[in-house]
DNA sequence: CGGGATCCCTAGCGATACTG
DNA sequence: CAGTATCGCTAGGGATCCCG
């Protein structure tokens, strides 16, 4: 399973080339992982993030720091009437698109970790259960055995 | 977006019940990622473990500890012909379920961070070309923001 | 409310040396 | 080859206080 790739798996590891270990130095710490949570249920201010995830200001402020740094979150200028300008945090499309790591920890967390609260991820049109899976272009579930790895020449715009 | 789920979001933050956090806290450090690449790869030996992560003997021996006692790895005794015992770690199911964490976090991480080399996930038996995604029962791909979740009352088994 | 500054503790990790 | 033991460094993070 898997060993087809083995040859390759050498022109990036373990040199700091791997897509993996730059995710995990750039957001691999567990409160920004946290944080990102939040983002996705709609947290946007300061305190908030701190409260929810339950850290102190400071870690709040160096996390959000490297979020916005790395591309996931933005920070806004926003004024409600009568009150001073504010700073929020908001997703961007790059921090939508980390959506399947954090859901990807959650289903695994839930499933294989004890736990006594459960949740269900849904599809909210249709209603359905939905998960984290590996899908092809032709549309293929495809299972984790079935699953490969190979170079390519160059970047590709998304 | 997602927004209709907060009130059942203070239902297990910050309280250390979210499966994300008991996630990061179980196998959340980043050479824990890096082995479980390599295992994806068909790595088992602790010294290869050790030179492809590109980390300490010591730091692989506490790693490879915690992915043993969380369950991802298991310790299994073998034994070459003329050469005396030795051990190995191998994939467990549990293991094998985590991988949706590991390649969304490549996916991520080769779309959005600046690299050079370009690896892509293929679906082996047919050759095309896969990524990590959301997708229902009803056999939708899930859009980021058609996603919800909703507290269920009870355990299920898998 | 949205932070920054300071102090301190702990976990992850490298380096080195030693064991069977 | 497959580890264990010790030392020291650094980043994550709590606690507390202060600021506009």
């Amino acid at each position: 399973m898997l060993q087809g790739v083995l040859a390759d798996r050498d022109a990036w590891s373990p040199v700091g080339e791997c897509p993996i270990e730059k995710t995990m130095s750039a957001v691999g710490a567990k409160s920004s992982m946290l944080i990102m949570r939040e983002a996705y249920y709609g947290t946007t201010r300061f305190d908030d993030f701190a409260k929810r995830v339950g850290i102190t200001k400071a870690a709040t402020s160096a996390r959000l720091s490297e979020l916005v740094n790395v591309g996931l979150l933005t920070k806004r200028r926003y004024q409600e009437p009568g009150q001073r300008a504010r700073d929020e945090y908001v997703l961007t499309d790059v921090g939508v698109d980390f959506m399947p790591v954090v859901f990807a920890m959650f289903q695994w967390g839930r499933e294989h970790l004890p736990n006594n609260r459960k949740l269900e991820l849904t599809h909210l049109d249709c209603g359905a259960d939905a998960r984290v899976e590996v899908l092809c272009d032709n549309g293929h579930r495809v299972p984790l055995d079935e699953l490969g790895m190979k170079l390519v020449r160059r970047s590709r715009a998304r």
